[in-house]
DNA sequence: AACTGTCCCTGCAAGC
DNA sequence: TGCTTGCAGGGACAGT
């Protein structure tokens, strides 16, 4: 499930390749991935024969940024299972490519996501004014993070999950986050001394730097790749998710927990996240 | 305002 | 073996 490390790794790959690429054509055969649309022509008709000035990231979404119409750009959000694959015009189209820019220097950017929670759109970044400031690039300082704590009085995890209040972390990385913090995800943020918070900040910029330089988690059934085809390794580092039952690695005669909560699975040592 | 549950969707694994 | 069921989850939404 892409979060910020993976879509940020996916960015970085695109960065290098994108810029000054013109798509000379665009196809959309997945009318629920460009669902913003009213039907393939109009999004073919927004893209066709523009040319990619940059690739940028705000949470988990990413945006090719179009020479016209300024300013526009197209949004992919990859959902649970969105790929974004730069590959040759000839290569075999796999099963799910629901959308595909080619390239003029003979590759595809194809778009593949089984279950259809990702969308690709053409848009402004007025499109994403729901976001927060994103977790990595629009915080700078626990002091920030405690203004911004301050506002609300609500459980951890719920929060670090609401891409109106930080945009970029999912499931997987808040149950890590929090355990490097040491606080349990139910801890209400009104609750947080001082020491809590600058460990909460420390635990976020630590982990989604460490993820983004391990290229992200690649899980058995998620299917994350980056941009060549590619798996993450921070799935490696997890110190809690999908670890139920295993050894907690700060204090080891614990044992981690998994709860349901929210609808979703969450992880955590009672040991040692209070 | 905060929280829970439901839905969308496919692939995979467990259980009968 | 082959079926059914449950689970994974980002985000929108309805209901409490």
């Amino acid at each position: 499930m892409p979060e910020l490390p993976e879509v940020e790794t996916i960015r970085r790959d695109l960065a290098r390749e994108l810029p000054g690429r013109r798509i000379v054509q665009a196809g959309a055969t997945g009318a629920r991935s460009i669902r913003r649309h009213p039907d393939p022509v109009s999004f073919r008709a927004a893209v066709e024969g523009t040319t990619v000035e940059a690739v940028r990231r705000w949470g988990k979404y990413l945006l090719l940024d179009l020479s016209r119409p300024a300013p526009a750009s197209v949004v992919v959000h990859l959902g649970m299972s969105g790929q974004l694959l730069l590959s040759s015009t000839t290569a075999p189209v796999v099963p799910h490519t629901h959308v595909v820019l080619g390239l003029d220097d003979g590759r595809d950017l194809r778009f593949v996501d089984p279950r259809t929670f990702g969308e690709v759109f053409v848009g402004s970044d007025a499109s994403l004014a729901h976001l927060g400031v994103d977790a990595v690039d629009g915080l700078h300082s626990g002091a920030q993070l405690a203004a911004m704590l301050a506002r609300r009085n609500t459980r951890l995890k719920p929060l670090l999950m609401d891409q109106g209040f930080l945009a970029g972390i999912g499931n997987i990385y808040s149950d890590e986050i929090l355990h490097a913090a040491r606080l349990r995800y139910d801890r209400t943020s009104g609750s947080l001394s001082p020491a809590d918070v600058r460990r909460l900040y420390r635990a976020m910029t630590g982990v989604l730097r460490s993820a983004i330089e391990q290229r992200g988690s690649s899980l058995a059934d998620s299917q994350y790749r980056d941009a060549f085809g590619a798996v993450g390794s921070y799935q490696l580092s997890h110190r809690v998710y999908g670890r139920q039952g295993g050894g907690c690695f700060r204090c080891p005669r614990s044992t981690i927990v998994r709860v349901k909560t929210g609808g979703r699975s969450t992880f955590f040592c009672p040991g040692c996240q209070h």
